[in-house]
DNA sequence: CTACAAGTTGGAGTGCGCTCGAAGTCAAGC
DNA sequence: GCTTGACTTCGAGCGCACTCCAACTTGTAG
């Protein structure tokens, strides 16, 4: 796949998947004889996984760590604990994002009930 | 109260108080005979309602839209179902950001367990 | 009266995550 | 062979939400 399927298909532009490998979100992406970037199936996964990861905020700093222990451990185990130490860190982070999502949500439903109780005083 | 007070109860900056003030934050905050800041326990509530918003996300802009609408309706209730309506519009929104948290979160612990299974099998 | 902390203003700078522009290369269609 | 358009690299620019700096004024304590 070029840069255009995987920008179509990810909803990422072309500039962010280059900025993507520049920072090493993306290894060792390959070329064809012109230069331009092939990207694999497996560059796909990776692009939906991270997607996620920064749906929950993940910073791009964290990201890039994780990708480097993902190809160091690519041929042992070395890093297993340690990218899955990340995730788990960042999961904990989400879990309490969304507990203080769901505390203010609340005092926003308060709120919203209040101006209601407003106009139908008005009707 | 001083900024510094103010600060010091909303664990918000001086200077982060004084841009509010500044773009249309905070109105009309009121000063002693030396030009100082003299914050009213209204501001205060309004710094708390307003960090919720905040914290869920928010943007300024629209914050600061909901201040204007305040302002203007401060006599009348011309403006009580544009500010219900504001409000509502980030209400949906903020659901639908936690439905997708909730739905990254799944996939995240399904990678952790994978991590945990992998680091079993070595064990 | 002096020293000094705490405030004031206006404007510049920061970190993040892109986003865009310029200048050049490559390959497929006519 | 020439045009067209998608690609390449490098570096600059942007929007957001602050954050900090410089230069100055004020009010309190010794």
């Amino acid at each position: 796949m070029r840069i255009r399927d995987v920008a179509a298909t990810t909803g990422l532009s072309a500039h962010t998947l280059r900025w993507y490998e520049k920072i090493g979100l993306l290894r060792s992406v390959e070329r064809d004889r012109g230069g331009r970037r092939l990207f694999t199936q497996d560059d796909l996964r990776w692009l939906e996984f991270i997607g996620r990861l920064r749906e929950m905020d993940m910073p791009v700093r964290e990201m890039v760590r994780y990708a480097e222990l993902r190809e160091r451990g690519e041929q042992g185990d070395a890093t297993l604990a340690a990218r899955r130490e990340l995730l788990e860190g960042h999961r904990q982070r989400v879990r309490e994002r969304m507990d203080r999502l769901a505390a203010c949500l609340t005092h926003l439903d308060d709120k919203i009930a209040w101006y209601r109780g407003q106009e139908d005083d008005h009707a």
